[in-house]
DNA sequence: TCTGGGGTCCTTTTCCTT
DNA sequence: TCTGAAGGAAAAGGACCC
């Protein structure tokens, strides 16, 4: 008997905010609708106007448009009709107005989202178990085990993971089979929506070289920047470069990830459990505030972030030693500002009152746009005591001098 | 015309201590 | 008392992802 093969899935659901929606409104399907903005309550004056049961009988014409958006935002997910106007995710309000005017614009409601999110998980984890949550509509399956999970390189357990959701939930999705993660999310977007890539080893140069390096998880719009700067495009081109001229542009850790990236080497594995780091919660104003004229209602925007994150930290069982503040200026521009308290904390006016100290070390010269208020160096509630034996040794040494 | 919110991880800078 | 090297921790910034 021989081991079986390496075989990683990344699965990433169609349009998953957009086909939510389409659920509940199937008069909208074909045509452009943009999910985003979010200020607005969840449809409250269609919901009364007509009734929750009543709502695939609403007129087209009674949904509001994105020429008549007003406030700031940008855009969650579009329908595939409204990418054909260029309109696509993280573009501001104002931009996709301006491209697709008559686009639907719907609120993201996260209930519902949440809701669907742990149905689709749930029927993977039926039928794999070993899965990596990534995110409300993405996930990694480990194949390699599962019964089945060799059969056509993984197509064949693909395909029933796809009806079992697509039966569960209405909502369709794609999947990537590869030996492993960078790979699979590569695949994964092959063949959307509704598809199945199945990539092996032997395929990485007709495959994965001829694509950008964008392509590549983990390279964004700078290190693309760079790379094309540096007269480097695809992914075959990346693996033709000496490993140690990409650690002299890109720093040793990069530079080396990159070179083993692009030769489709990644021994990462699914991993099905991880600690929160931090948590956080931040807003953008409805108008840029300024620090001394309005002072009270930024100092209660701050002290309510403070209870929101007291709150989510209880709520998941955590407390947190580092707390640290974000703000963002009118222009753009963000600084963060944080310390460390000698003991783990939930308590809102704990983080209320360190925060503040943080805030005080910023010069408030300009507007604000944003604040946010993070807590970080997370232990589980109740088993905070491992921290002070470091803090006592290094107090006890300083006063040798 | 601008550009959300919630995260993780990495690099660089700064500060403290020996 | 000053100086410099070295290493660690904390702070700050930024890239990236969904």
């Amino acid at each position: 008997m021989t081991a079986n093969m390496r075989r990683i899935a990344h699965l990433d659901m169609d349009a998953f905010f957009a086909s939510v929606e389409l659920l509940r409104y199937p008069q909208l399907k074909g045509l452009p609708v943009v999910i985003g903005g979010g200020r607005r309550k969840p449809d409250d004056a269609l919901l009364q106007q007509y009734g929750a049961d009543a709502l695939k009988h609403i007129p087209v014409a009674a949904f509001p448009r994105l020429k008549d958006y007003v406030g700031r935002g940008v855009i969650t997910t579009a329908t595939y009709p409204a990418r054909q106007f260029g309109v696509g995710s993280a573009m501001g309000m104002m931009k996709a107005a301006r491209l697709c005017p008559e686009a639907i614009v719907l609120p993201v409601d996260f209930e519902e989202i949440r809701r669907f999110s742990r149905a689709f998980k749930d029927t993977i984890q039926e039928i794999a178990p070993v899965m990596e949550d990534r995110g409300v509509d993405e996930v990694y399956i480990d194949f390699t085990e599962v019964p089945g999970g060799q059969r056509e390189g993984g197509r064949s357990l693909a395909r029933l993971i796809q009806r079992s959701i697509h039966d569960r939930t209405g909502l369709t999705c794609s999947i990537g089979v590869a030996p492993n993660k960078l790979i699979a999310k590569m695949a994964s977007e092959f063949n959307k929506p509704q598809g199945i890539s199945i990539v092996y080893e032997a395929d990485l140069k007709t495959l994965i070289w001829p694509l950008a390096c964008r392509k590549i998880n983990g390279i964004g719009p700078k290190a693309d920047a760079k790379l094309q700067q540096l007269g480097i495009h695809t992914i075959g081109e990346l693996a033709a470069c000496d490993k140690a001229w990409l650690v002299e542009q890109f720093g040793p850790a990069t530079g080396a990830w990159m070179h083993e990236a692009a030769w489709g080497r990644d021994e990462r594995p699914v991993v099905t459990h991880s600690e929160p780091v931090s948590m956080s919660r931040e807003t953008t104003f409805e108008r840029d505030l300024h620090a001394v004229r309005d002072k009270a209602e930024l100092s209660a925007l701050f002290t309510q972030l403070c209870e929101r994150v007291a709150e989510d930290l209880q709520r998941k069982g955590y407390r947190g030693r580092t707390i640290g503040i974000k703000l963002r200026f009118d222009n753009f521009k963000s600084v963060t500002r944080d310390l460390t308290l000698e003991e783990a904390t939930d308590h809102a006016r704990t983080i209320r009152q360190a925060a503040g100290q943080a805030l005080k070390r910023v010069p408030l010269t300009r507007r604000l746009r944003l604040l946010g208020v993070r807590v970080g160096s997370l232990v589980k509630a109740g088993e905070e005591m491992a921290a002070p034996e470091q803090a006592d040794g290094q107090a006890q040494q300083a006063p040798l001098l």
